[in-house]
This record gives C-alpha cells, structure tokens and sequence, in this order.
RNA sequence: GCGGCCGUAGUCUAGCCUGGUAGGACGCCGGCCUGCCACGCCGGAGGUCCCGGGUUCAAAUCCCGGCGGCCGCACCA
C-alpha cells in the first residue's frame, strides 16, 4: 500500500476526510471533511490568517462565491477558459480545437466558434492523433460552473474560481474603509469552484476547494516593503526558467539577495511572501528540501499573471503537487474591471515632493461655434462637456480637429490652456502581487508528512500547535476511582479551550495507540499513585518518554506545548521527574 | 473523455476463472483478566458483495449499461 493509500484509510477510518455522496456512489471531485478534518483544517487556517494577515496589518473580506457574467467578462475568464472541444467520431476521444490546429501549424485566430474551428480543421485535414479518424462535434466547454441568478434564465452567473476576485471587484471600498491607507493587502479565505475535467487524485484536485488568498496592491515604481529586509539572507529552492530551459535539476538553492539580483524575482514583495509560504509548509512539518517554488512559462501561465511561481511539495505518490501560487498580476484586473465597471480603481499617491506639471487642456468656445454651427450649438456642447480638457487637448494636438455631432471643429473652437500646476499625489491603478494557497492540499501534505509507523503502529506526528485534539487523559485502569480523576482534569483542560481525547475500558498500551493514530501530542495517565500524591504522568507522543507531573499544572504543561515549545524542554524548566519504565 | 486494471462488514482482504446465496484478520461492543505501550481468554454485533438491467431453476461470480477508484493519454486558469 503507498503511502497516500495508508493516510486516504486512516482519514477515513478516523474521520479527517471521505468522498462525498458516498450512499449514492459518490461523486468525482467532491469531498467531505470529517470531525477531526474539520478541526485540522480549521487550525491550519488560523495559523495562516496569523502569519500572513494580522502579522502585516492586513485586512480580510469574505465575498459570495457565486458573481455575475459580467464580473468574470472583466477578469477574463470567460474567454479565457471557454474552450472549443472535438471529438473524434470514431473513438471519441476530445480535443481542444486550438491546441490540434497549433501541433499542426495552423494559425488560428481568437475566439473563433465551434463551426469555424471544425471548417478549419476539416480545410487542413486535421485528424484524431491517436486514431485517425473524422473529427466532429465542435462544441464549448467552460471549466467554471455555470448558474443563473434569480428567476431569469438569462441572468448567467458562474461560481468564483478563484476568490481573488472579490478583492478586485471590492477594491474601491477596501480602500475607502482602511481610510486610504497604500500599500494595502487584502485577503479572502473561501471556497472556489472548478469543473474539473478528470479531477482523480482524491482531495488534492477538487471541484470545490478552499483557498487562502492575499492580494497585495502596491505601486509598481515604489515598491514600498520594509518587510523584505529581514528575509535577504533566507534560502528558497528555486526551479527557474532558465534550469527547466537547460533540463536542469529539481532547483537551485538561493538566497532571496541572489534572486532579486539575478532577475529571478521582480519583487520584493513577492519574494518576502514566497519565504513565509516556504516557513509556514515547513512549520506544518514539511522538510524544506521537499518544497521548491516552480517557475511557470510561457504558456504555463493564467492569462492576468506576468510571472507566477509555484510554491510545490514532494508527496509519495503524486510527485511535486502545487500547494500555492505566486503571481504578478500587474495591474490588469483593476484595469479590467475599471473598464468593464466605469468606475475609477486608482489610488492617490501622496508625492513627498510635490512636482511641477505641465498641463495641456482644450475648452470650447461656445460662442464661436454658435457662429459657425447656431442649428447644432446644443448638441454639440453636451457631447463635448462630457470629455476631459487634457484628452480634447491631446486629440487636437495630434489630428488637429475633434469630430463631433458630424462636424469637425478645428482649434480655433477652443481655448487652450497651458499651464503649470503643482501636485502632491499622482493616481495609480496599483499593481498586485499574488500568494495564492490551496487549503485542501495542504492539509492533505500535513497528514502525509505526519504520517509514521513505528512498528505495526501508526503515529500522526503532527505539529502539536496544528493537532486537531491536544491532550489525552487516560486511567491506568477502568475503575471509577481513577476515572473520576481523570474526568476531572478533562473538565479543567476543557475549560482551558483545549479539546480532549478521553478514553478508558481498554490496556493503556491500546489506549495510547488510539491517540496516538490521531495526532494527540500529549497524554496524561492517571494511576494509582495519582491518587496518593495527585501527579499523574504525562507522556510524549513521539518518544513514549513519560514525566510525573502535578495535577494542577498539566494545563500550563500543554499551553506551552500548543505553543510550540518541544517536550523536552517543558519538562526540563519545569523540573519534572521522569519516568523510567 | 479514451484505453487498461479494479469495486466484497469501519479497515485490509479470500471467494469470481470452473454460478449453488460470503469466510478471515484487524477494528468495534460486552465480560473476565492484566496493571504503562494495539496483552490474553470468552462472548457478541456488524455485509444493499458499488448501482441498474439481462442470462439462468439459481448471480458476489457470466453478459450489458451506469457510478466510483487507480494507472497511462488528454485536461488541470
């Protein structure tokens, strides 16, 4: 059994994850996250929202998953991720149009229909690659769910595939409520959704997902990120263009300093985001030399994105999978939706020096053109008072006329203006940089890489700061002496917001077992002589080792475990006896 | 979507070729025992054999279709 086989057995004999619909045979690419998925997923989530939002002063937003047509008209995914489909109408295999036509060197243009792909296809004799057949059944497929809002069948809405969107769309207000504050980061933790094609690899592909998102807006010629200083000297594995180009090795080691000198990374920002991504995949127990950042190329690339980086984790089975994506995004989805909105998505940038411009305007002349055109004089001046001065000046300048209401009006309808003006902000439509996570998957690679046998035992070594449970409380024996101890310090732990595996009825040995298959860092036992002096022992999941501790301090005991402190290290400052057994 | 392999208690599986109505291990529940690492013994519960249809006196088993899983191809913003 591979390894992946093993954790897929132990999520669902305990509870972490299973297929969905699984009465009704299950349905590809969906998943139901159990208790104690829930509870993992849950924490894992925290901790990113701590590291990477509150650490930075950024703000978070929760958006509706599903938007209007014309909400991914603007992002571009509608066109960008409709694709024509053939068929073969011998074997049936399917085909993207584009992609037959180009390993044929034939050009095609954009956004051509169904029909006009087929006639193409058909003019070149175009035929199945693997079975030579007649193509046919030209047709769309759209990898985003499609749905429509309200009662009107022509209200088409898609479910969001990826939240970045929101951040987008809700820029302007994010902006306005932060009281203007620039640079900004936005984040958005929620669902996305894609009709996957052949999702297969259990929960790392789904067609509904979590995903963990900032969008960072900055201004791209004064990349203010004071943050980037402390991780210059900080190592990433990077598997660049040029390496892949040169059919190099899984990556090269780096500093961030190397790689901003080189070229690699254009930012700084996202270089500081790729080491917090690298950092957090490490804090969950995934070895850094099982991570690399990827280059996508050319091609590769998501249509809005300049450069992307894929942050990737080696897993047992499926080789390095994407656990998050960094992007370049530029400015194209504000810009996008500034056009296909109306609306201005721009910043004011206060300049620390105000500058001196020169500014060109053009304003008409009612009266002359009243001479010239006293039967048009009206709509004339309504279509004009709706331009800007300095874009009539510049169209003036370069044709020398501006058309309007069927005439042309030269230079001498209009006043031009040529002046100096002092300005002390410049507008910017603010470019983003992208850290993009995969939820599902990361949870996933944390179970894997906590997954350990030791003998015919099963271990979830899991970081104890992630562990869905965080402390077992056990009697030695099943008598109700010890269980009622026992059960008393359940009771405090809970209180103290700790979640508790408490379990009794069965040899210690078996018992332990039981905590340890589900990541339980800590157990407390409670024997006979807890009921003497009021120690119970305390014992470490990874190394069995076992302490005495005092009844009354096992809550500091696990607040500095679920802290991050090692074992170890709180039984030796808090000077406990050890155990020998 | 295509091709190959596969689908049997919570989990892992035997049985399928050569039709006769399902067996084991672990887990689970109860009891006894034990007294710090899935201890031992006794007892027990738990199965629409993925779903639907067909062939047959009779289908887990043979045939067809569907759903799901794995691998390869394609896809993966």
């Amino acid at each position: 059994m591979s390894k992946a086989e093993k954790v897929f057995s132990l999520a669902r004999r305990r509870g972490f994850f299973w297929p969905a619909y699984e009465i009704y045979g299950g349905v590809a690419g969906f998943y139901t996250w159990g208790p104690l998925g829930v509870l993992l997923k849950n924490k894992i989530r925290s901790f990113w929202r701590e590291m990477f939002v509150y650490r930075h002063g950024f703000v978070e937003i929760e958006g509706p998953s599903i938007a209007p047509e014309i909400v991914f008209k603007a992002s571009g995914h509608v066109e960008g991720f409709k694709d024509v489909m053939v068929s073969c109408l011998n074997c049936g295999a399917k085909y993207r149009a584009d992609k037959l036509l180009e390993e044929r060197g034939v050009e095609a243009p954009e956004g051509l229909s169904p029909e006009e792909y087929l006639g193409l296809i058909r003019e070149n004799n175009v035929r199945c690659p693997s079975c030579g057949g007649e193509l046919g059944n030209p047709g769309y497929f759209i990898t985003m769910f499609q749905t429509t809002i309200g009662p009107y069948s022509d209200a088409v809405g898609y479910l969001r595939p990826e939240t970045a969107q929101n951040m987008f769309t809700e820029f302007r207000r994010v902006y306005e409520v932060m009281r203007r504050r620039f640079p900004l980061g936005v984040a958005q933790i929620g669902r996305g959704f894609r009709n996957e094609i052949s999702p297969r690899q259990g929960v790392i592909r789904l067609r509904e997902f979590d995903m963990m998102e900032i969008e960072f807006f900055f201004d791209p010629e004064d990349e203010d990120f004071p943050w980037a200083e402390e991780v210059m000297d900080e190592e990433l594995n990077i598997l660049h263009e040029e390496l892949i180009r040169s059919g190099g090795r899984d990556y090269e080691t780096m500093t961030v300093r190397e790689a901003l000198e080189r070229g690699i990374i254009h930012y700084r920002s996202m270089a500081y985001f790729m080491v917090l991504a690298k950092r957090f995949i490490a804090a969950l127990g995934i070895p850094e030399d099982r991570q690399r950042f990827r280059e996508k190329l050319e091609g590769e690339r998501a249509h809005y994105a300049r450069k992307v980086f894929d942050q990737e984790v080696l897993l047992d089975r499926w080789g390095w999978v994407e656990v998050s994506g960094h992007a370049d995004r530029t400015d194209y989805d504000l810009s996008r939706h500034s056009k296909y909105s109306g609306r201005e998505l721009a910043v004011e940038k206060r300049l620390e020096k105000p500058i001196t411009v020169t500014v060109r305007e053009a304003y008409p002349e009612p009266r002359r053109i009243r001479e010239s055109y006293p039967e048009k004089i009206g709509e004339i001046m309504r279509s004009l008072s709706g331009m800007d001065p300095e874009e009539l000046y510049r169209l003036l300048d370069s044709q020398g006329y501006i058309e309007v209401a069927g005439v042309r009006l030269g230079k001498e309808f209009f006043r031009l203006e040529v002046g100096e003006e002092r300005r002390s902000v410049k507008k910017i439509i603010p470019h983003v940089v992208e850290p993009s996570f995969g939820l599902d998957r990361i949870v996933y690679a944390t179970l894997e890489y906590a997954y350990r046998e030791k003998g015919d035992r099963v271990v979830l070594s899991l970081p104890a700061y992630v562990a869905p449970i965080e402390a077992a409380v056990y009697p030695l024996l099943d008598r109700d002496d010890l269980r009622g101890l026992a059960e008393d310090i359940v009771l405090e732990l809970e209180e103290n917001g700790f979640r508790v595996f408490y379990d009794y009825g069965d040899s210690i040995g078996r018992l332990y077992a039981r905590g340890d298959e589900i990541g339980v860092p800590i157990a407390f036992t409670v024997d006979m002589r807890s009921l003497r002096d009021d120690t119970v022992t305390a014992r470490d999941r990874d190394t069995w080792v076992q302490y005495r501790v005092e009844r009354g301090r096992v809550v500091e005991m696990v607040e500095r475990l679920v802290s991050g402190e090692p074992f170890e290290e709180i039984a030796r400052s808090m000077g406990l006896e050890k155990v020998s057994v």
